[in-house]
DNA sequence: ATAGGGTTAG
């Protein structure tokens, strides 16, 4: 008698006590105690037992004691589904679906969303449409958790069409905060910054002024980072503090991307510098933008500081440092830094580093160490491919034709160049009639910035970005035929000063750029830099910043007739290209021609 | 007792 009210009044107190777990041991000391009492058996407590083995990460205890259970309901199945996912195992808490149906149990509205969201860190949209289509069929695909999870997992699987179906399907009512944030960092995840800031602007207007959360405006100032879109930034940093975010850690990493991203090093610095206890990854981000300043020194007072203050640098932490050195010409700190990572900071050089170290000694002209370093390194596959190619253009650059041969032939064993290899895997998917795996090979190049896409480049007036092809000036409007005549004359002006370069007549390497169409009477091949820089001269104020985002590297003749224009218009101009950025100013370049 | 979204690189 007296046992069984030990039983009652000792069972919840215990059940208590796996909630609070956060650890194997305390887990199974509760648990032990639980047999004890012998109250274990029962399907709930059970259920209790599983989810807190899984959430301390020790799922196989979870197995074995869901495996033990002469019946199980839909939160045992749920609870083993979920531990797997968050514990590096989807693919096993997908099949864990199709078990659970074999045996009986139907699965309810947080089995669904459990399984798409295994299929979303799976990156797997095959995989992820017949959950979806099952979730259709048993009734759970409208509600809102659910859909918030498909589009999640759409967008995580680069098929961002359907994550914006799904959305569109969601009735008005249904979408929450949550669901619009899901959307939005669909398109910044997948440099769909446009979209992402027209979404934002329409979740402002049409969710009944929902207040915007932490998550959607990391996601918007990340879009601003990735479209350059200094103005729209801006705004949404003012959006951030009224709604009081300012504080939050992953935010204020984004403004400092954000601010640099967007050519306004300044005002990265100023985020930065209010922030009392810099994480790795706010030091790391400043260290980039440092690094793409060419503000070497700058990006290694950063990092002795980090380190002084004890935060341990990460891998993308060495490579940042090291990609300031290469871009500040301290090629020796960089070599250095490849050589002791390992002993200093526990740190083991991938192939990454090495390819900046490689890049860094080709770029200061140190091409038979560069080769060297390359042969050493324990570098494979695509890596390779890249450390190669790098290689090659340095070999270029320094005219140094018996080297780029062997460089050549190094590239040449692997038969195509980066993009162009994806495309044909992709396209050889398609005919398969692959097209999850087409798609998917699409999503990964996307992610990598590895795009076949033509080059471009964009301003953005008073909010608006005006984007430029090569030889387009169409997007200037009404004031087309102003920007070719001001180009025109420009031309002049640099030619009096010694300009060999060309704006509107074909270069040797101008394979940078897709060629626009012709006629209309525009000039032929100009540079979309320089078509977007005329345009900027002409609608902005004297004195101004002019800033151009661009999606390809600058050619040289470009970057010559930026320093000369800056000269003769005294304006100063941002550049900000594939890698870095050039600050125009008084006929010379922050990067001192070293680049 | 089981469910959904955000950060640093190239």
């Amino acid at each position: 008698m007296a046992a069984t009210s030990t039983t009652a009044t000792v069972t919840p107190l215990l059940i208590h006590l796996l909630r609070g777990a956060t650890d194997h041991a305390s887990v199974a000391a509760t648990h032990a105690k639980l047999l004890k009492v012998g109250t274990a058996s029962a399907v709930s407590s059970c259920n209790h037992i599983i989810a807190a083995y899984c959430r301390c990460g020790v799922t196989a205890r979870a197995h074995d004691l869901f495996d033990g259970m002469p019946e199980r309901d839909v939160i045992s199945w749920t609870a083993l589904m979920s531990g797997y996912s968050s514990t590096g195992r989807p693919r096993l808490a997908v099949s864990l679906l199709r078990d659970m149906s074999h045996s009986g149990v139907p699965p309810n509205a947080f089995t669904f969303s459990t399984a798409v969201s295994a299929c979303a860190r799976l990156a797997d949209a095959g995989l992820g449409r017949k959950v979806h289509a099952r979730a259709e069929v048993e009734g759970y695909a409208s509600d809102a958790v659910v859909a918030t999870a498909l589009i999640d997992m759409y967008g995580k699987a680069g098929d961002v069409e359907t994550a914006r179906a799904v959305f569109i399907g969601m009735a008005a009512p249904a979408r929450n905060a949550v669901s619009w944030g899901s959307m939005l960092s669909v398109y910044a995840q997948n440099a769909l910054g446009r979209e992402a800031i027209q979404l934002f602007a329409e979740f402002r207007t049409k969710s009944n002024f929902m207040a915007p959360n932490h998550f959607m405006l990391s996601s918007v100032v990340n879009a601003c980072a990735g479209v350059g879109r200094l103005g729209v930034g801006k705004s949404v940093h003012g959006t951030v503090l009224r709604f009081g975010h300012g504080c939050n850690g992953v935010i204020v990493v984004g403004l400092v991307d954000m601010y640099s991203k967007c050519g306004f090093y300044e005002y990265s610095r100023k985020v930065f510098d209010r922030i009392e206890h810099p994480s790795v990854i706010c030091y790391t981000s400043i260290i980039v933008a440092a690094a793409k300043y060419g503000l070497g020194r700058c990006a290694l007072t950063f990092f002795n500081e980090m380190i002084d203050r004890d935060v341990l640098p990460n891998s993308v932490t060495l490579l940042g440092v090291m990609h300031a050195c290469s871009h500040s010409g301290l090629v020796d700190t960089g070599l250095h830094l490849l050589h002791s990572m390992q002993s200093k900071y526990d740190i083991h050089p991938c192939a990454s580093h090495y390819t900046c170290a490689v890049d860094m000694l080709g770029r200061a002209g140190r091409l038979e160490e560069a080769f060297e370093l390359a042969n050493e390194a324990q570098v494979e596959g695509r890596d390779a491919l890249m450390l190669w190619s790098s290689l090659l253009s340095a070999c270029r650059t320094h005219r140094r034709l018996d080297l780029a041969t062997r460089a050549a032939h190094r590239v040449s064993e692997f038969n195509q160049d980066v993009a162009g290899a994806l495309v044909v895997m992709s396209n050889a998917y398609t005919s398969a009639g692959q097209t999850d795996n087409a798609a998917a090979v699409w999503s990964n190049m996307r992610r990598r910035g590895i795009q076949k896409d033509p080059g471009c480049s964009w301003i953005e007036i008073k909010d608006i970005p005006y984007v430029f092809y090569a030889g387009l000036v169409s997007p200037a409007g009404a004031r087309a035929g102003e920007v070719m005549m001001l180009l025109d004359e420009l031309e002049g002006k640099m030619r009096e000063k010694g300009y060999k370069g060309g704006l509107g007549s074909t270069r040797v390497f101008d394979a940078h750029e897709e060629d626009g169409e012709d006629g209309k009477g525009e000039m032929v091949g100009v540079h979309s830099e320089l078509l977007a820089l005329g345009f900027g001269l002409l609608v902005t104020p004297k004195g101004m910043t002019i800033r151009v985002m661009k999606n390809l590297r600058m050619c040289c003749d470009c970057h010559d007739a930026f320093k000369l224009i800056s000269d003769i218009m005294e304006r100063e101009f941002v550049v900000r290209d594939l890698n870095r950025f050039h600050h125009f100013k008084m006929g010379s370049c922050s990067c001192n021609d070293y680049w």
